[in-house]
Formats: C-alpha cells, structure tokens, sequence
DNA sequence: CCATTTGCATAGCTTAGCTATGCAAATGGG
DNA sequence: CCCATTTGCATAGCTAAGCTATGCAAATGG
C-alpha cells in the first residue's frame, strides 16, 4: 500500500474506497456479531448520555447525524428497554429530556466488556507499532467522519 | 492516545471500543450519507461478482459473513435492480449461480465515484504520513475482521 | 431404494434508517 | 392580547438489512 500514496488521484480514490469498506466490515463483525443485539448508534447514544446527563431528541439526532424521527425511534427502544427515561423539559413543554438510568449504564458497561474484549486479544497480538497506528488512524477517521457532510466541506 | 498502548490491558479495550466505535461512524457517514442506497455488503457482492465472474449463494454469505437468507434477500434485491441474474448451475439442479451484469458494473462504478468523491477531497488534506497511517490501518482491520469471529481463533 | 444431507427460498421477526405529516407548545409581530 | 409562525417531538408508512426457523427439491450414500 505504501507504493501509491504519492503521486496521483487513484491512489486517493483506492485509499478512500478501501477506507469505506473496511471500516463497515470491521465495525459490522466487531460490534454486531454474537448478537449484542442494538447498534452503533444506540451505544454511542448511551455513551453521551453517559457523560452528559440528559438530552433533548433532537440534540441526539444531530450528535449522531441521524433523522429527528430515527431518534425518537431509538429512543423509544431504549426507554422499553429500561435503559434511559424520559421527563418534561422544564422550561419547554414540548421537549423531554431523556437520561440514562442505572440499568442504562450498567448495559453499557457490559456492552464495552463484551466489545472489547471479542477484539481485545487480537489487539494484544499486534506490535506496538501497529496498535500506534490503529489508535492514530481513530482520530484520523473521527476527524473525516466530523469532515465529510458538513456544510462548510 | 499514544501516552496509553505500552502498559496494561485498559488501553487495549480503550483501543478496542474507539476503533469499533470510531470505525462504525465513519463508515456510515462515508458510506451511507446521500443516498447511495444500498449497505457496503451489496457493493462487496458486486465487486466480489466483478472478480470472480460467478458464485452460489451460500458461497456469498459466507464470504461476507452473513446468514444464508439474508444473502438471498440482498441477491433478490440486486436482482431486482438489474445488477446481477442468475443462472441453473449445470451438474447442481439445486444451485443457481449469480453474476454480475453490465448494469451491475456500471452501478459498481458510479458508486465508487461516488464515495471516492466524498472522502477523497479530505483525504488529499492530509499529510503522506497520515495517510499512510490509514493505509495500513486498513490492512490491520482487515486481518482484525478475518481473526474475530473465526473458528479458528 | 430410501434416508440423509445440501442449497436455496420463504415466513416472520427486529433494528435502523428515511420522508412526510400532524400536533402542541413557544415565540413574536401587529 | 391575539393570531401566525416556528419549534420539538411523535406518528405513519416506507425500504433495507440482518436474524432464526422451517420447507422443499435435488444430490448423495448406505
């Protein structure tokens, strides 16, 4: 790979397709096989809520990149689940507030259990430098994800 | 993150979940944002068609690492879209072999220029090391994705 | 020759996204 | 103060994408 970085627009075209489709298979295989049942998307959510406390609907649709009413969906899902609620938006009789309850947390902690250590091992197996490059190419990516979409491109 | 991959096994599941985590976004953004349509996988089944002229069914899915209907629904669909036809296998009355047609190519085309054309701007914005730093992620996700979930692991 | 295995399709489910639309609450101009 | 607009969210209805369970016809083998 390192032969076609240099020179021309084929190689960017290569780099970015190969980029697109490993990182689906990868993240469809690490984080979906064995049936951890919900999404990318739903984790993160919980992630946020996580840190943050409690969010509108729409202000999670706009985190994630997602329709206001795929939201409302996952949230509802969530909410059956037991792992967030909702409660009136002081202020806003419109909007709720969602937050994450204590079993919402404790799903995700075995979430991450689950995650990481199905990718764990392999990781351990890696040299150093190559896990340097897996842990950079993440800000890279995360960099391009915040990139590609946005209205100022 | 380069101050947390010498030590202990915490960095590794850090690693782990941002790479999944991290991977899952970017492929849905790169991948799925303006109405491509279909998911990655169709698109690996046409490029797999592309190379290797035809193939069963169940060989599909087990190469992409899905079930078997799910492989017959997404075939159903390409088939419904002109992308690909399928044929009696001679020697196997119960086989049916799937290849690729000329619309399926040109399909396969305009959406790698597609996606190409979405990412590749970003990526030129990079320093080489850097995007040598993706090009080998690349191929460490890659041997990641075939080692997780193996029989064989 | 019949029982088993194999290849694929179907049925029925969930998740996950989308657009279009509806409704109630907030906001703001006259 | 009243009414039109905007805003926040929910609902309806669609497609895609995955799954398991099951059915059926063709191939295989004792």
């Amino acid at each position: 790979m390192a032969e076609e970085n240099e020179d021309n627009a084929s190689g960017l075209d290569a780099l970015a397709l190969e980029l697109t489709r490993t990182s689906g298979r990868f993240a469809r295989i690490a984080g979906r096989t064995a049936g951890v049942g919900y999404s990318l998307v739903a984790w993160r959510v919980l992630a946020d809520l996580e840190q943050s406390g409690s969010a509108r609907v729409s202000a999670l649709a706009q985190q994630q990149r997602v329709a206001q009413p795929s939201m409302t969906g996952l949230v509802q899902r969530l909410e059956h689940e037991g792992w967030v609620n909702r409660s009136p938006d002081p202020g806003d009789g419109r909007a709720s507030r969602v937050a994450i309850t204590e079993q919402g947390r404790a799903a995700l902690d075995e979430y991450r259990r689950i995650a990481a250590g199905r990718v764990r091992p392999h990781l351990g197996e890696l040299s150093d430098f190559d896990r340097a490059t897996l842990a950079r190419a993440v800000e890279l990516m995360q960099q391009l994800s915040e990139r590609i979409g946005d209205p100022r491109a």
